[in-house]
DNA sequence: CTAAACCCTGACACTGACGTAAGAGGCAAG
DNA sequence: CTTGCCTCTTACGTCAGTGTCAGGGTTTAG
C-alpha cells in the first residue's frame, strides 16, 4: 500500500506519516521510483503511535520504548523498559489529574445550570 | 503580594504569571511605581488556571469560559456555557483515551516483565 | 498519449505557552 | 548610600508536530 491509503486508513496526514518515518518511529520499502510502500501491519503501529502522540509522548520518548512493542521475545534494554514504566505513570498522573480538573467543571456546569434555571423561571 | 510570591505559592513562572495577565486570564492591581499587586485569592485563581491549561485548554477558551466561573450568578452567555459543556466533553474523551493507553502500556509492562523474568531464570 | 491523481524532496511557516536576555528602575537591610 | 534582590517592558528564541508550497517525477484510467 501506498502512503495516501495509509493516511486515509490511520487518519493521520501523508505529512505526519514521512515525519514518522524521519524520526524512525515507521519503516517504509520503496518502489524502485522511490514510492514508500507499506504492509498491513503498519496500519495498526501508526494507530499506535497517534495513541502515544496524544498521550503526550514525543518523538523521542516513542522511540526509546518501541523494541517494548515490536520485540519483547528479545530482552529489550533496562533503559527501554525503565522509559515504559515511567511513562506508564506519567499517564497514570494525567489521568488523575483530568480526573479531578473534569470534576470542577462538572461543579461549575451544576452551578451554572442552577443560575439559568433560576432565571429562565423568573422571567 | 508581589509576583514573585504569587509565583512562589502557585508553581509557576513569573513569566506565566506575565502571559497570564496579558491574555486577560488575571488581573493584577499596579504600585504606584509599576510593580504588579495580587491578593490572597489570585493564588487559588492561578492553581485554577494551571489546571486548565494541563487539561489542554488553550487562553483563548479559559477566557471564554471563565465568567462561568467566576461571575455564576449574573446569567453568563449561552456561547460561555455552551464552551463549558464542550469542554468537560472533550476532557471526557480524553480521559478515555488516556484509559485505553494506559491498558495498552500495561499490557506492554506485563508482556516485556514476562520475557525478563524468564531470561533471568535461565542465567 | 494524455489528463488526473498521486508521490517525491526540501524548506519555510505556524501555533502556543513559555524561556531568556537586555537595559533600567524599585525597595528593604546594613 | 549601596549592595543585593526584586520587578518592569520589550522582544526575540524555543520546541514539536504538522501545514503548505514549489518544482518535479510516477502511476493509472481512458
Amino acid at each position: 500500500m501506498r502512503i495516501g491509503e495509509l493516511a486515509r486508513r490511520t487518519g493521520a496526514s501523508v505529512r505526519s506519516l514521512r515525519y514518522y518515518e524521519e524520526q524512525d518511529l515507521l519503516a517504509s520499502t520503496r518502489t524502485p521510483s522511490g514510492q514508500r510502500t507499506y504492509v498491513e501491519s503498519d496500519v495498526d503501529r501508526v494507530l499506535f503511535l497517534q495513541r502515544l502522540y496524544a498521550a503526550g509522548l514525543t518523538s523521542a520518548t516513542i522511540l526509546e520504548l518501541l523494541p517494548c512493542a515490536y520485540d519483547p521475545s528479545t530482552r529489550t534494554s533496562d533503559a527501554a523498559f525503565d522509559r515504559l514504566l515511567q511513562e506508564r505513570d506519567r499517564v497514570d498522573r494525567q489521568i488523575d489529574d483530568l480526573v479531578r480538573t473534569r470534576e470542577a467543571l462538572d461543579r461549575m456546569i451544576t452551578t451554572n445550570r442552577a443560575h439559568r434555571d433560576s432565571l429562565a423561571v423568573s422571567r
